[in-house]
RNA sequence: CGCGGGGUGGAGCAGUUUGGUAGCUCGUCGGGCUCAUAACCCGAAGGUCGUAGGUUCAAAUCCUGCCCCCGCAACCA
């Protein structure tokens, strides 16, 4: 257990405004898929995610429904852990920022840095609606009006805490200069380097005191400390930071990876390493950004209305289509469109006609050549078809250590279509007329189980219920779904079995669904 | 000259780092097979790689100009 290698992986915490859409679970789905394969090559994961439960916009959120803050994010937290479990998301810690533990951990942080002299307390200046009880900046305001209300603004001074953001200005350019895979993709590290470090980072305004609901900064009460800061403090927290019990902290930190959507690479590439640097504590290993769902050529959003409901979809077709409909249709990194035909297209072009015929297929010849059951045959080992296997392993587990993990997928599934072309190749069907060719049919037969193996543990991590499905026809268990046997062929018991089974994936007849997808919007 | 991304056969994308026969999925057309969910396998047609120049024996790929689309600029994954 202690010999094993630790891996601390995140998701961002997630706003809890409203509840969340399918973009939110692509991060959620990608970081699972991550922490499931690690897990599986041996590593001691600890996969962190959770909500940002503080700020403006909540306070106003609740009022209108007419709760307390903090009754209302308990039910939008609710929600979200009902998702993630609809979703087969396996995180091992649910962070909430209104965890007294993390509240009180925030305040102590706070404390240290004003005590340091890293937090300092000055005026903010910017300008002011009544009406809308908000501050903004000169560059936010349209035709120097509220960007809101469209009603004129005054120019305000506010008394606020500030973080000393411009002392790490050249630490934090040295060491992402020194460390290339440190922000990725590196459009992302060209676009932090040219925007924000190199024109020179401002103090960053860390309280905010036109409203209550947030963490209060202990010594001044008037104030509540900005949202980003006490957000991204939550990986740390979350490990026991400044508490009595910080044994993860110890072992987990820094963590591996921070995945997040690419609007907030700045905080994580740039803020986070900021305050870690003013705490004197180690960077984080990786930010790995992602790029966004767009439906209809736009960006997804309440006000367009367009978005996508994640429950309705995993209803109609299964957690493990959603999940890999995501991952395969959208290139890590870059944006990607969803439209309901692009899914249903995958789940009948991929999951129907490749991956559940396959299985159908190698069924229904055991069933029809042997009677459900093949015994006594010699294994005729094929060098060929391993190192086939063998190959796609091997490039496999390269791209998922790359975190390149669409590819990973479309890698899995290239075995999935070669063993429909080595059916092709094989004709078993004249192999079962030929009397004598009994045992090479057998053979062949056993090739396509430990094939259907392999293939499903590479499968795994993306869909976690599929593989057992598949498993089963062939009396297989769980066990199969290991790392360690991937470097063999001919694992599986020679005493090849199937039954009887439901169809893996049922075709969807398109224009019909796409009708009736149509009339659920309404 | 604010910054970043993109413009590749009918559709959606990869390829650009490290120039060298333009690749994938879907669609279309033709063929094969019959174990299978009208699925599977093979083949073909279809692209002056946004545009104008430049470098080179050779450019989707490197350089320069221009056009178009998208995003960001301090609380949207």
């Amino acid at each position: 257990m202690s010999d094993k290698k630790n891996f601390y992986l995140t998701t961002p915490i997630y706003f809890c405004n409203a509840n969340l859409h399918i973009g939110h679970c692509y991060t959620t789905i990608v970081a699972d898929i991550i922490a499931r394969y690690k897990k599986m090559r041996g590593y001691n994961v600890k996969f962190l995610t959770g909500t940002d439960e503080h700020g403006q916009k909540i306070e106003i959120s609740a009022k209108k429904n007419n709760m307390q803050p903090q009754d209302f994010v308990d039910g939008i937290v609710e929600q979200i852990k009902n998702l993630w479990d609809l979703l087969d998301v396996d995180y091992d810690i649910f962070m909430r920022t209104t965890d007294p533990k993390h509240v009180s951990a925030v305040q102590k942080i706070f404390r240290q840095l004003y005590d340091s002299g890293d937090i300092y307390k000055s005026n903010y200046e910017g300008w002011y609606c009544t009406p809308c009880e908000t501050f903004f900046n000169e560059r936010d305001l349209i035709n120097n009006k509220c960007p809101d209300c469209g009603r004129e603004v005054e120019k305000t001074q506010e008394e606020a805490y500030f973080f000393r953001l411009s002392k790490y200005q050249d630490k934090i350019m040295e060491f992402i200069k020194k460390n290339p895979d440190f922000i990725e993709p590196a459009s992302k590290r060209r676009e932090m380097i040219n925007n924000f470090l190199k024109p020179g980072l401002e103090d960053l305004c860390v309280s905010r005191s036109s409203f209550d609901w947030g963490i209060k900064v202990d010594f001044d009460e008037k104030h509540v400390i900005y949202v980003w800061f006490d957000a991204l403090l939550n990986y740390i927290t979350a490990l026991g930071f400044m508490n009595e019990n910080n044994l993860d902290y110890e072992k987990f930190w820094p963590a591996d990876l921070h995945l997040v959507g690419k609007e907030i690479v700045r905080f994580h590439s740039i803020v986070w390493p900021g305050i870690l640097m003013a705490l004197g504590i180690k960077l984080p290993k990786k930010i790995l950004s992602h790029g966004w769902i767009i439906i209809d050529g736009e960006k997804m959003s309440k006000s367009k209305g367009n978005v996508v409901d994640p429950k309705i979809l995993i209803e109609r077709y299964g957690v493990d289509a959603i999940r890999y409909f995501l991952i395969r249709e959208i290139n890590f990194g870059q944006d990607g469109t969803f439209n309901n035909r692009a899914l249903v297209n995958r789940i009948n072009f991929d999951l129907v006609n490749d991956l559940g015929n396959l299985v159908s297929r190698t069924n229904g010849m055991i069933q029809k050549y042997f009677g459900g059951e093949i015994k006594n045959f010699e294994f005729i080992r094929n060098e060929q078809i391993e190192k086939i296997c063998f190959d796609i392993v091997e490039k496999y587990n390269n791209l998922m250590d790359e975190y390149k993990i669409s590819e990973a997928l479309v890698k899995a599934f290239e075995l999935i279509c070669f063993a429909n072309k080595y059916i092709d190749e094989v004709k078993p069907w004249n192999l079962f007329k030929n009397t004598t060719k009994k045992n090479e049919l057998a053979s062949f037969l056993y090739d396509l189980v430990e094939i259907l193996r392999i293939a499903c543990v590479l499968i795994y991590p993306f869909m976690p219920n599929t593989p057992k499905k598949i498993l089963e026809q062939f009396y297989l268990d769980e066990s199969y779904i290991n790392f360690d046997s991937l470097d063999k062929f001919g694992v599986c018991n020679k005493n090849v079995r199937a039954k009887k089974s439901d169809l893996l994936f049922v075709r969807i007849d398109i224009e019909k669904e796409l009708e009736e997808l149509k009339n659920i919007k309404k």
